[in-house]
Order: C-alpha cells, then structure tokens, then sequence
DNA sequence: TTGTGTTTTACGACCTCC
DNA sequence: GGAGGTCGTAAAACACAA
C-alpha cells in the first residue's frame, strides 16, 4: 500500500519521537466506504475490528466546523485530537465505540470526563496529555473571541488527519472543490482548512524542491543533469501544474479523471 | 530546564482566471 | 467580484542539544 511507501518517502514528515509515537498503524484506520472511490484506496477496517462495518468517519469527528471561529479549535475536533494523540500503535482503531463512552454532556461539551478517562485516552506523552488542559481553557475562553496574538490560535491536526491529507497530496497536489468538502467532511475540518493545508504542503514541496536543488548544486553536481535550466519555481510547476493547465482539464474534471482510474 | 532551530497552522497581500 | 493560486510571515507546537 502506497500509505507506507509515503511515509518512508517522507521520514521527516513526522520526525521526533512524539509523533512517531503517535502514528497509529495504517491498518488501524477505519476507512470510509466512499474513500475507496479514491486512489485505489481499499478500506482495511477488518484487520481491526473483522466483521464490523466501518463506521463514517464523520461520526469520528463530529459536524463539520466551517463555521467555528477563526481561532481556536471547537469542541468537536478538541474532542478526537485529544483521543488520537491519546492513542498509540497498540491500543486500536479510531472506532465509535471509543467514543460511545463518553459522558454524554461532557462529549457534547467535546470535554472527555477527566474523572473517567482511563489510562489509554490518557496520552503517554507528557506534551500530548497537556494539550487537554489547554483544551479545557480554550474550551472556556472560546465564549470571548480570540486574537492571533493573545490566544493559541493554532490547533494541531491529528495523525489521522494529516494522514489522510497526505494521501490526497500524495496522489493530486490540487484538490478539487469535491473533494476538498468530502475531505472536509470527512476529516472534521473546514473546508478552509483543508485548502490552506494543500496551499502549504505544496509550499513544503517547493520548499524541499528548492533545498535539493541547492544542495545538488553545491556538492558540485550539475542541476541541468536532473531538471535542465528550470529554476525552483519552474521544476515545481512543472511537476505540479496548478489546476488551470492541466490538460485544459478543470479541477472537476481532474477528479473525474482520478475517480474512473 | 532552557535556549534555539525547525515544522506546522493560519493569515494577509497580491495575482490570475472565470 | 469571487475563488483559489503563490509568497511571505506570525506564532504555536515540537525536537533536541547544552
């Protein structure tokens, strides 16, 4: 599955320890059945759980928050990112049932109970576990309207998330306005977020394009061997058209295109 | 523990296309 | 004019050496 191969195409995608802590195994991930629509992407929730349908995974995320503030994640993705940070490789799946028991209020507050958490939704890694602490005080000072400076106005995606979105980089550097709100949807992200999270993974892209190149120029190498006369910008862009030149192909038509491969 | 460098979200300015 | 692109940047999150 292509999944491993872009993790260990991109090892620094998730570097330190924390995160490596936390990336749950690919086969733990509950896919949609719509998601095998995409890439070729086979649902392998039967490893996990054999037997059981897989749950959508909106129901793992909550609504969708187009509409929550600017700043600040709202309660429902505070919700799964405390969880899935809480989780490691060996303690299972993104499955309902994790959530299903959960104090009723305080899962609509998006708060677990902390008197009833048990030793797994508690992350082993200090800096994870923090992050509910300053969850309950964003949760509180969420009422009061926040500033980029004053407040943490950066939430932290999950693996899960960043996951999935790497796949769909991995396999269309732009996404389509359909794709982007099923992403979105699916991921318990505004489709805001979803757009500006492709606008700076390809900035990443150009970024580590722009550092090869520059590296394979000075360790004496000849960069017209490898991209010709292209700069940066111009190798990037011709590895990754932005939508409007592909073929005369509209963003929608491009998914088309992916969707009947 | 702390200082520092890097990565990750998020935004604004500006541009192009429809 | 709106949507979405790049580019530059702010600031939180994170990693790691001292």
């Amino acid at each position: 599955m292509y999944v491993s191969s872009l993790l260990e195409k991109e090892p620094s995608m998730y570097p330190g320890s924390a995160r490596a802590n936390n990336n749950l195994p690919v086969q733990s991930f509950v896919s949609a059945p719509a998601y095998s629509e995409y890439m070729g992407y086979q649902p392998v929730a039967a490893l996990d759980s054999p037997g059981q349908p897989a749950p959508a995974w909106g129901s793992h995320y909550g609504p969708q928050r187009e509409d929550w503030g600017a700043y600040g994640p709202g309660p429902s993705s505070a919700l799964p990112a405390a969880h899935i940070h809480g989780s490691s490789p060996g303690q299972g799946s993104y499955s309902s049932a994790d959530y299903s028991g959960l104090h009723p209020a305080a899962a609509a507050a998006g708060l677990p109970p902390a008197d009833t958490m048990n030793a797994q939704q508690i992350s082993p890694n200090s800096q994870r576990h923090s992050s509910y602490e300053w969850m309950r005080k964003t949760l509180q000072s969420n009422t009061a309207g926040k500033t980029r400076t004053k407040e943490k106005y950066r939430v932290v995606y999950t693996d899960h998330q960043r996951l999935e979105l790497e796949k769909e980089f991995h396999c269309n550097r732009y996404i389509t306005i359909r794709r982007k709100s099923e992403l979105a949807a699916n991921l318990g992200l505004s489709e805001r977020q979803v757009k500006i999270w492709f606008q700076n993974r390809r900035a990443k892209e150009r970024k580590m394009i722009k550092k090869k190149i520059s590296q394979f120029d000075g360790s004496g190498g000849s960069a017209q061997s490898d991209s010709g006369s292209l700069s940066p910008n111009e190798l990037s862009n011709s590895l990754f058209p932005p939508p409007h030149g592909i073929n005369g192909l509209q963003p929608n038509d491009i998914h088309q295109v992916i969707v009947s491969e």
